[in-house]
DNA sequence: TTATTATATAAGCAATTATTCATATAAGGA
DNA sequence: TCCTTATATGAATAATTGCTTATATAATAA
């Protein structure tokens, strides 16, 4: 919050090439903004936000999921298969169940990204 | 991390309602989480990650935004209107300009929010 | 006044995402 | 063995989202 200019720029012929490259430089690079908004994406979905809000209560199986969401069980699988794939949830199959549950040691991590993400807004 | 429940729960017939009941009771509602999946939406796009970290160093208007972003006008408009939307972003008419800056007061509420949402998956 | 610039917005299209339905696999039970 | 249950996954469809093109508005300059 301290050396924010809030001069604006397109004075001259509305491109000042200076002033954009210093902004380019001080803001997030475009792979960065990617890789932040994918995060954000896995939990831009409702059923995906209750899936990870009921795992963080009990580990439960696919049935039981699609039960209490009264949702059908392939829609259950297709978001678990979302959260599994970038690491948030794991399961363990235990005789026909899969039973799933939050993998602490990745939504440690997110939540460290997600931290560091949100914060850059607030510094500089 | 305290009383989680590792217990899977389709022993009987797989549906045990007063387990569920629990569980709804300890998770989100349906209403929390589609606000808080509302939030995420937000954060969700690459192209709005940039355009908030890029007023994050300094307040600029749409044109210098397409400018950097090598984006059409409209193509930003639309972005700024669903940060505008939601309160994340605001603009002066300066001139024929529209000089956007971000609403620190909603950005602060916005990252309690999140903060909330996310730390409440440490805590229980 | 007319022309130009900066912007917003609406309509249409493209791309992505969510959901359903159908099917495949794997584990248990009869 | 065959049947049932729990799950994953693929194909098709539905819904949503992002972008383009075209147009409208408002401010300014000529």
């Amino acid at each position: 919050m301290s050396a924010k200019q809030s001069m604006p720029v397109c004075e001259v012929n509305h491109i000042d090439t200076e002033h954009e490259q210093t902004i380019l430089k001080s803001s997030l690079s475009d792979n960065a903004a990617v890789d932040a908004a994918e995060l954000f994406s896995y939990l831009s979905d409702s059923t995906r936000v209750r899936l990870l809000s009921m795992l963080a209560t009990a580990d439960m199986c696919v049935c039981e999921m699609a039960d209490i969401l009264k949702m059908s069980q392939p829609a259950v699988s297709h978001h678990l298969r979302i959260l599994r794939q970038c690491g948030i949830v794991k399961y363990n199959k235990i005789g026909q169940r899969a039973v799933y549950y939050l993998n602490l040691d990745e939504t440690g991590e997110i939540i460290k990204k997600l931290l560091t993400i949100v914060c850059s807004y607030e510094k500089e």
